[in-house]
DNA sequence: TAAATTTTTTAGTCTAATCTAAATTTGATA
DNA sequence: TATCAAATTTAGATTAGACTAAAAAATTTA
C-alpha cells in the first residue's frame, strides 16, 4: 500500500510523462508537487526501490508497468469523484479539483467500483478527460485543439487542456462548456485571435484560449 | 486545520467521554486508537496547546467546547458517509465503518453539506446513531436496551451498541435490523437469555446480544 | 497507612517526508 | 573542447508521530 505522498508523486509522474513523452525530470515534478528538487530525488529513489519507476541518477524517471497501473488507479478515482461531485453534489467544474485530490486517496476497491456503477459507467469526467475503467483501460476520442479547427467547419467542445479554475470560470462566462458546438468564423492573422460562434452567440477569443480547448471535428 | 491523527484522537476522546461521562484516561484512548500510552500523552499535550482539550498531568483529558465541535464535525461526516455507502453504493451496515474512517477526514464544507442535502437530511446513520446537523445539533431518541424491554411489550430495533462486523452480520443472519419490531416472549431466569419474536420469526438470543440492541418501546 | 500494583509521564530513539546548503554532473556555449 | 550555467544529488538538519524503557505518580490492597 502506498502512502499519500507516494501516490501524489506517481500521479504527477504519470501526467508529466503524458505531455513530455518519455522520462520525467526532477525539476518538473518538483514544480508540480510544490516540493524542492532534493525531496523529489529522495522520493525517486524510494519509488525505484519499490519498482514503481525506473530511475537513473541525473537521467530522470519513467514509470514501470506497475507504476502506470498504480497511477491509473488514482486517476480513475479522481475522475470518478469529480464526475460525482458535478453530477450529484452541485459542484461546478472549476470547484471539483481540490476535493477530488483528497478523495482520490481513499482505499476501497468496492467503493470505487460501486461509485462507477452508481454513475452508470461514465467514460469522461467533467473536463472531458477519459476515465479508466475497472481494467484501467480508457479510450480518448481523437481530438484537436480549437486552433487547429478549419474555418467554417463545425466542431464540438469535448474538453479543456488547462483545468485551472480561472480558465474554467472564464469559459463559463463565455458560455462555453463540454458539448458546446463551435464554428470558427474568422482567424485574425495579426494575433491569431479567433471570431467564433459558440452555441448561439458570436464572440472573440485569444489564441491562448483557443489552444486550451479540445474539439471533436 | 487538524492533522489526520489529531482528528482520530479527538473523535476517540469524544466517544470515550460519551460512555465514561467526564474525563478520559490515557490508557482508554491508547486502546481505542491502537497506540502506546506514551504516544497518547504526547498527543494530549499537543491538543492541549491547541486548546482542544483540557489536560492535567495524571488526570486525563476532557474536550473543550472547540474540541467538541471539531469532534462533532468528524462524527457528522462519518455518519453521513456511512449513510451514503448503504443507501446508494450497496454497502452493508457491517462494511461501512472502515471506509467511513477514511472519508470522515475529507476537508470540504461544501462537500459535507451537499452530501447531506443529496441524502435528504438524514437524522440517523445505518446503525441508528444520530447524525449531527449543520449546526452540529443532533437529537437521539430515547431508547432502552433490549434487556430492559418488558415482557410482551412491543418495541422496535432502532440501533446497536456494538458496531463490530461480527455482531452486525450475526444480526443479519437472525434477520434483525433497524426497524425490526421485537417482542420479548420469555426471559430465562437461569442465564437471562430471551425468547423473542423478531419480525415474523421466533428465536432465542443471549443476554450479551440483548444488551447490544437498542429499542424504542 | 505502608507496600504493591497500575497508570501515566519523561527521556531518548526511530521513520517518513521534508528542507537548506554544498557538491557533483550534465549539457549548452563560446 | 574547455568553461559555465543549470539541473541534480548528497549530506545533514528538522518536524510530526510513533516507539521503548525507565521514572514518577496515583490507586489499590494488605
Amino acid at each position: 500500500m502506498q502512502s499519500l505522498s507516494t501516490e501524489d508523486y506517481l500521479k504527477a509522474i504519470y501526467h508529466a510523462s503524458q505531455s513530455d513523452r518519455g522520462t520525467v525530470a526532477t525539476t518538473s515534478i518538483a514544480n508540480k508537487i510544490g516540493a524542492k528538487p532534493s525531496s523529489v530525488t529522495d522520493m525517486f529513489k524510494k519509488l525505484s526501490e519499490q519498482k514503481l519507476v525506473k530511475y537513473e541518477k541525473y537521467q530522470g524517471v519513467s514509470l514501470t508497468n506497475e507504476g502506470v497501473k498504480t497511477a491509473l488507479r488514482i486517476v480513475r478515482k479522481h475522475r470518478l469523484w469529480e464526475s460525482f461531485l458535478v453530477s450529484h453534489l452541485n459542484f461546478n467544474w472549476d470547484e471539483v479539483h481540490q476535493v477530488a485530490e483528497q478523495l482520490e486517496h481513499i482505499q476501497s476497491e468496492k467503493l470505487t467500483n460501486e461509485l462507477e456503477r452508481f454513475l452508470d459507467y461514465p467514460t469522461h469526467d467533467p473536463h472531458g478527460d477519459p476515465i479508466p475503467n475497472r481494467a484501467l483501460f480508457m479510450k480518448s476520442y481523437n481530438k484537436i485543439l480549437l486552433t487547429e479547427l478549419p474555418l467554417n467547419k463545425e466542431g464540438v467542445c469535448i474538453g479543456v487542456k488547462d483545468n485551472s479554475p480561472d480558465f474554467l470560470r472564464y469559459l463559463d462566462r463565455r458560455q462555453i462548456g463540454i458539448g458546446t458546438p463551435i464554428l470558427v468564423l474568422h482567424r485574425e492573422n495579426f494575433d491569431q485571435s479567433l471570431h467564433i460562434q459558440a452555441g448561439n452567440s458570436t464572440l472573440m477569443i485569444t489564441q491562448k484560449t483557443a489552444e486550451n480547448i479540445y474539439i471533436k471535428p
